[in-house]
DNA sequence: TCGTGTATTATCCAGATGGATAGTAATGTC
DNA sequence: GACATTACTATCCATCTGGATAATACACGA
């Protein structure tokens, strides 16, 4: 077993990145489900061999986590927010729920495949998602909830919910138009993934649940 | 070719009803995707050779249709207003706004796997999925979108965004819990399924779409 | 009771899939 | 220029998959 950015010791350098095997995987992954994505499916799509795959992971489960655990750090990094916002932005204030809000709208239009990803394989939850959604989605999950607390006690959110409620019912109503976009332009010929499409959901989540 | 329902002669009579295995169908498609999904796991379900399904459907495919149309259907009824309903709730009304969305609440928690399905099938729009949206789901949407429409005339929806865009945020918003229902138990250890958090989420959109 | 239409079982098959392995090519270091 | 290390190719294989088919069991009407 070895990475691709080992570079100890001689070595060829490889055609491919982690990145792109990763990307690669998740898209498949995205589209077909674990059971349905192939190994060499992931492969041709960045012109490997399916070898090439098993070469760098041990097998298909190892790519998936690798794969997710791409996905969440990417979210994480797209999400965070830096120093100089932490200051401008403090927890709990009416400012930083909005700003994060519309973060997070922007986040599903450009990465809709995260929200396919986590509910094709959170369905039955196979030993394969509980271990992924345990290392890297209690911890901020829970952050979260927190934060809601915060703003229910500040009087921001208004709502009387359990937290765990009014969370999935907002993440919900941001995901859901760019996770579904090609059944929206089927069915109601309204391009969802548009820049304007884009802005005008922000415009109505952070209008919804940051009301004043 | 044969339909299970067909009686008109003499025969066997089947062990299997055509809803046990639309259902089983149902939920290893919700599972596994189209891809991941097989014959064989759908009969084993319910005790059956995966010849008897191929017997009753031509193929993976015709299978899958009818499953997805079983499912529409389903909604329908589970939606409908009754004659009774239809006259103490007129359309564009905030009551029957409030009464529709808390019996969505109620459908999305009684079978997550709509909504799994949906979204497995719509991320790169392959031509069955797009059959089956323009078939089942086009007209639905679009008299939805007419009664936004006419929700947002009568200043009930007070929000001034796309219909589309206000449909799916609501959707979502209700979905979401329930779709991942496992994981709302392995990151928060809450369990979104219970007779009390059904209720409390029903509370919640109500309060939250349906102000005043 | 015999025949007919239906349900069901038991196989078979070609192709795809995950995984395994042996051998080859490139890129450095000594 | 020999060598070590990594990247990559080309196969092979057991298993599973969708699909096909032939034989059998059942129910009922004539």
């Amino acid at each position: 077993m070895s990475t691709l950015e080992q570079k100890t010791k001689a070595a060829k350098r490889p055609a491919r990145s982690r990145a792109d095997i990763l990307q690669a995987a998740l898209e498949e992954f995205a589209e077909r489900g674990f059971d349905g994505a192939t190994v060499r499916g992931i492969a041709a799509r960045i012109d490997l061999t399916h070898g090439m795959i098993r070469y760098h992971y041990d097998n298909k489960e190892q790519l998936w986590f690798a794969a997710v655990e791409h996905l969440f750090e990417r979210q994480f990094e797209f999400l965070k927010f830096s120093d100089a916002e932490e200051l401008e932005f403090p927890r709990g204030t009416r400012a930083r729920f909005a700003k994060f809000l519309r973060r997070y709208v922007y986040y599903c239009a450009k990465y809709p495949e995260h929200a396919r990803i986590l509910m094709q394989e959170t369905v039955s939850p196979t030993p394969r998602m509980r271990k992924a959604l345990k290392q890297q989605l209690r911890e901020p999950h829970q952050t979260a909830v927190e934060e809601i607390r915060l703003l229910q006690e500040n009087g921001i959110l208004k709502m009387d919910a359990p937290p765990a409620s009014i969370m999935y019912m907002i993440s919900g109503a941001c995901q859901n138009l760019f996770a579904l976009a090609p059944e929206v332009k089927v069915t109601l010929d309204y391009n969802a993934l548009s820049r304007q499409a884009i802005e005008d959901h922000a415009d109505l989540i952070v209008a919804t649940f940051v009301p004043e």
